[in-house]
DNA sequence: TAGGTAATGTGATATTTATCACAATATACT
DNA sequence: AGTATATTGTGATAAATATCACATTACCTA
């Protein structure tokens, strides 16, 4: 079992709850989910019947309490760290992804060649590449956004691994080298980009 | 059938034969894609099955053919004019996206209100929202890329959809309200993230 | 406090997706 | 030409995932 979409799905409620928590609502439905997010009730509480998240058998779940329960079950439960490589377009984006803000997911250091040339001031300090070792000696990350060129995403991969690493978030469109006990998600836009078309074509291909 | 999973693959193939290409390599097996890309052979020659890719039975795959013929079927066999909602950090990044060169998807143009202020010269051009509807009667674009913040993008959406447009990608965080004849795929990156974290937790749940 | 009901929780079932095992066949070699 | 072999192509099987049906239970009302 991977539980990849399990997962996901869990961080849909998350994220779900985290609204309903914002909004003061106190107790919610399977229900309720359901329509916010578009997953079969049913679905909900399969899934919450998994990970023994318990609700009340007729009064639904306390937000506050099934927030904190989702948040366990997925390690957000304390403030992550997480670094970024790379701080062109994509990275500078990402410091200032509304998404992360919410969360307890904090990018606490850029890393990029360009450091001397930065244009503006960046919310993050950036430092150059050479200083990875040293910083994670003194800061030990262990998540990473990868926001590089693909031609060095394999050899900044390995550096960070060989310095305690093993959380990825993967922007190039190498398929990298990846040892067992470290986790890559690759997020690559081409290809969500191109599933979009293939469901948009007027003439899908007969199967 | 849904075939998300399907399609997603089909377009890492096609990634994998555009690259044996621009190296000049003339034929493949289904085993080279898989040491290319991770997945099994055997799944890999499935899903060709399934769609109706053949080889040849010794000599594998003709690297042009195959890759003419995957993008056929993801609708990839002529330019894919795109419009972008929002010339932000993450609008300029996509604008510069190297993934996106290769291929035939090409952004044409840009809407942000900020129009006026930019900085600098922005490679494609960037209107004010209030164009939206002139320009898509006179550039018939079909897809769009949604990098609004969250309190537009329902708005920005049903524009577009008034205008025409029926495939999406969207990178806010809000679910959006989606009529059955259009497509939006969501790009959640820090669900994307919180996967990882997930993954890379010292002590899983036990289930 | 007893009955009605709205919700959960989960075993059973269905569906989807991936893997396996091997038959078919095109090429290479002798 | 005939045999060996690499590789495809796919039915059968297994595994994973989602849905259904309904038993259970906590709250509400009278």
């Amino acid at each position: 079992m991977h539980f990849k979409n399990h997962v996901t799905r869990l961080s849909q409620y998350k994220a779900a709850l985290q609204r309903l928590d914002n909004n003061n609502v106190e107790r919610t439905h399977a229900e309720t989910i359901s329509t916010y997010i578009g997953i079969p009730a049913t679905q909900i509480r399969k899934d919450f019947s998994l990970f023994g998240i318990r609700g009340n058998k007729r009064g639904g779940y306390n937000v506050k309490d099934l927030l904190e329960e989702l948040k366990n079950i997925l390690g957000l439960n304390r403030d992550i760290p997480v670094i970024l490589l790379g701080y062109g377009n994509l990275g500078k984006a990402l410091t200032r992804y509304q998404g992360f803000h919410e969360g307890c997911v904090r990018i606490v250091a850029a890393f990029d060649p360009g450091v001397g040339v930065l244009s503006s001031q960046p919310p993050i300090p950036v430092y150059p590449p050479a200083s990875i070792p040293k910083f994670l000696k003194n800061n030990p990350v262990k998540h990473a956004i990868l926001a590089v060129p693909n031609e060095v995403a394999q050899a900044i991969f390995d550096e960070l691994y060989e310095n305690g690493v093993r959380g990825f978030i993967n922007f190039s469109t190498v398929s990298l080298n990846v040892p067992e006990d470290a986790y890559v998600n690759n997020v690559d836009l081409e290809l969500e980009l191109e599933t979009v078309i293939y469901y948009t074509k007027e003439s899908k291909n007969k199967v």
